[in-house]
DNA sequence: GTAATATCATACGCGACGTATGTCAATTGG
DNA sequence: CCAATTGACATACGTCGCGTATGATATTAC
């Protein structure tokens, strides 16, 4: 059996603790989920915890960097896919609404996340994915795609847009018919951007 | 003095009940909010709140519905001002965001508000100011001024957009610049509902 | 006038958090 | 090679807040 450096133990107890709190709060909530429970799922105690996180809060800030790390990741390769960087910017809109349908996403992100830790712009993640809407825009107007808009404005309220179009989808009873009226009322919306239109 | 009867007096504890509740939400948040403790300083207990109020939950509703239904008032009374069905509404989104300027509307509605009870859409209230966005834009569809949107869908993401836009005013140095920006965003976003691009 | 009910206050137990302290292994320095 | 120190956790304890069960008082009903 290979000879686990202390090094790797001590990652290898960030790790646990990152994923059994990870766990803990996208099933049943910041609020709810007790220390001791889910840090002993995983064979260690609160101890642990506040030595590396500090506090319950602290453990929850990780757990959002990483899936908002996550985030980012997918909504970068959903856009490169597309031809234009228009349609790259639509997809990376509509990417944002399906991912926020899985439970976790929304229930740490967008319910809790606010919630705990206040404005999602200033985590200290700087909220991934909207700095990359808000790239995305910056490129759109350079290439003269859309009008002249307050690019941060614009990126801030497009990125609230999706949060609720994506509470409204989760909450339905048939979140899949939800879903495409969703994203088709995100593109209208956003195609009121384009200089020409189509 | 005049004869206080029992249902004015019964009345009166609701009332102080929901004051400090409200009081308390607003400046130290729902979770940090002890109902010994505000309670006290209307000279009540937690018995009296359980008795009308169920839970603690069960008192935060009510503030929520008690705010939520001043803001529509207030938001109605915006609109009715302007001239024309759109600029009503226009006035009514900016109107939102201005008001989610004020800590405690931000703190109990925007932030606590779909941490503890959920989807704002789905709220006991049924949160007025969205249905009053919904009900704008039917007028609007009506008349032809706007394009063929899917009303629902589009009002749920503006309501989203305002959020955003508030949070952002709401956290920044100079409120007041950034509230400049986020209307003027907010205006050249609708407007691209428009039948007619101005 | 008495029974019943509504309106609150009080007492109690439980769980969760944060801190202070203890323990053990690993590293460092001579 | 051995002592001293540091780091990585676990354990114990105090405190606080919530929910419930119980009790007291006053009003209403009959």
């Amino acid at each position: 059996m290979a000879v686990r450096t202390r090094g790797e133990m001590i990652a290898e107890t960030r790790a646990k603790l990152l994923a059994a709190g990870r766990k803990a709060f996208g099933e049943i909530g910041y609020a709810d989920a007790s220390m001791d429970d889910f840090t002993g799922k995983v064979g260690l105690t609160r101890g642990a915890l506040y030595h590396h996180f500090g506090d319950k809060r602290g453990l929850f800030e990780a757990v959002i960097a990483q899936i908002d790390a996550e985030m980012t990741v997918r909504l970068k390769a959903r856009a490169a896919k597309m031809r234009t960087p228009w349609e790259g910017f639509i997809e990376e809109g509509i990417g944002y609404i399906e991912m926020a349908l899985e439970p976790e996403i929304r229930r740490i992100v967008l319910r809790d996340g606010p919630a705990v830790l206040g404005d999602p712009a200033s985590w200290p993640t700087t909220n991934g994915c909207m700095t990359a809407m808000k790239e995305c825009l910056a490129e759109l107007a350079e290439d003269g795609v859309i009008r002249d808009v307050d690019l941060e404005a614009t990126a801030r309220m497009l990125t609230g847009a999706s949060c609720y179009a994506a509470t409204w989808i989760a909450n339905a009873e048939d979140p899949q018919a939800i879903s495409d009226r969703a994203t088709a009322a995100y593109r209208r919306l956003v195609e009121g951007l384009l200089r020409e239109p189509q």
